[in-house]
DNA sequence: CAGTGGTCTAGACCACGAG
DNA sequence: TCGTGGTCTAGACCACTGG
């Protein structure tokens, strides 16, 4: 008795989660619809309640569902979707679209920083960060352009790394983790550098991503990366891939 | 050691999860350590195994840690962090701005679908879609275009709305929930016409965002939005949890 | 106040894959 | 082969909040 699975490999809360997103999708259950509870949807689909949770915590994370004690478990009024990206190495990303990686420094030095940086990462203006340029090529044409600066005081090992040598952006991955980051995209005209370096027209559309990140001693490092014109940042959502 | 448990409402797989955070941010646990097994921190943490799993699933969910059975437990090499972002009704963005909403359809008719657009949401090129294009408003000023094909066979109460009164974005979020989406950021120059509605300069970067959504029926729309100029979309990710 | 989700536990079996 | 994570279960207590 009890021994329930079925011998495949079925995650139980896996399936449960599957068949309340299609009763949403066919709209037998509609938006604003209150659900059976987890009792209820336990003896449903013989589970124990736990499961149950599981899977439904998961809609809930997806913005499928709102769920209130209490109240029970509704389909979400405005099903508020979250989209993810990931954010890998550049060497990984040029690789992996079949293309050889390259990298050069073009800037390397100590430098105030400029209001706008200041802004950005959250230290006075002036404060005197390590200040880098670099562009990163796939078979030799440019891919990025990246305009950084580093705070040593939140990367204490910064001293002993060289980035006309190493990737800064691969040094920082592995060197620094953070607690927290905070990412923008936004649309620029490229300007006369951003066009030397990525060989293109001054005034082309250029996609940008600022990024800044912190750990428990203060910001690390924020960026300006652009991206040669045409390129996609794409995301993908829906189905959950975690399991 | 086992001093932990604060007797109050403190998740404690919340706590675990912010603790081994802690020792890899310090780097008391450096990437391609291994670290104990969960058996091992359920006794160093006074829990259930079941409670560090959740903590260490979510640490593996962020990029933090590589997980195999096995194998054991490893400080990920390279952190591939997560970025999530959220994708909210476009009146809820302007009214969480302050601004008030306003929105007028510009064109909504069938059209046979370019070459572009089929490639985009996978159906074959000069099929019959509703087309339609819509620029919403803050404060009067324009806040985006949207250049949106809605596919009638994945909508099938399509027929009841009426655009021009509706609106586009927040009929289709209520009233056809997807299964898996497709976005991608990019940057355009403005052409004349997102100049025009956008009431900005012929050729002033874009920040353009595409997004197509499929539910069990097939593709359900792919629209084309174009932001004001200037305009930041924002992400956050990495810790997001209590304190 | 009481129903509902949030969370934890102790135990169990299983699948995967490194050694 | 067998240690490790993946998942489930049955039961329990608690926190929140709607009625």
């Amino acid at each position: 008795m009890t021994d329930r699975q079925a011998g495949s490999t079925s995650p139980k809360a896996q399936h449960i989660a599957a068949e309340v997103r299609r009763r949403i999708v066919e709209r037998e259950w509609r938006q604003g619809d209150r659900i059976p509870d987890e009792a209820d949807l336990a003896i449903e689909f013989d589970a124990a309640r736990a499961t149950v949770n599981k899977a439904l915590q998961l809609l809930a994370d997806e913005g499928l569902l709102d769920r209130k004690r209490r109240a029970g478990t509704r389909v979400a009024i405005d099903p508020v979707r979250k989209a993810t990206f990931t954010i890998s190495i550049v060497r990984e990303q040029v690789e992996q679209a079949g293309m050889a990686y390259s990298h050069r420094v073009v800037a390397q030095r100590r430098s105030p920083i400029p209001a706008d940086v200041a802004a950005r990462i959250g230290l006075p203006e002036g404060e005197m960060l390590v200040h880098m340029r670099a562009v990163h090529y796939g078979d030799g044409r440019p891919f990025q352009l990246e305009d950084r600066w580093i705070n040593p005081r939140a990367a204490p090992e910064l001293e002993d790394a060289d980035f006309r040598q190493l990737n800064a952006n691969e040094w920082l991955v592995r060197n620094a983790p953070y607690l927290r980051a905070e990412l923008a995209f936004s649309a620029e005209n490229a300007n006369r550098r951003d066009a030397r370096l990525l060989r293109a027209q001054p005034g082309q559309a250029l996609l940008i991503l600022y990024r800044t990140t912190w750990n428990d001693l203060g910001p690390i490092t924020t960026v300006r990366v652009a991206f040669q014109p045409g390129h996609l940042v794409r995301t993908e959502n829906g189905q959950s891939r975690s399991d």
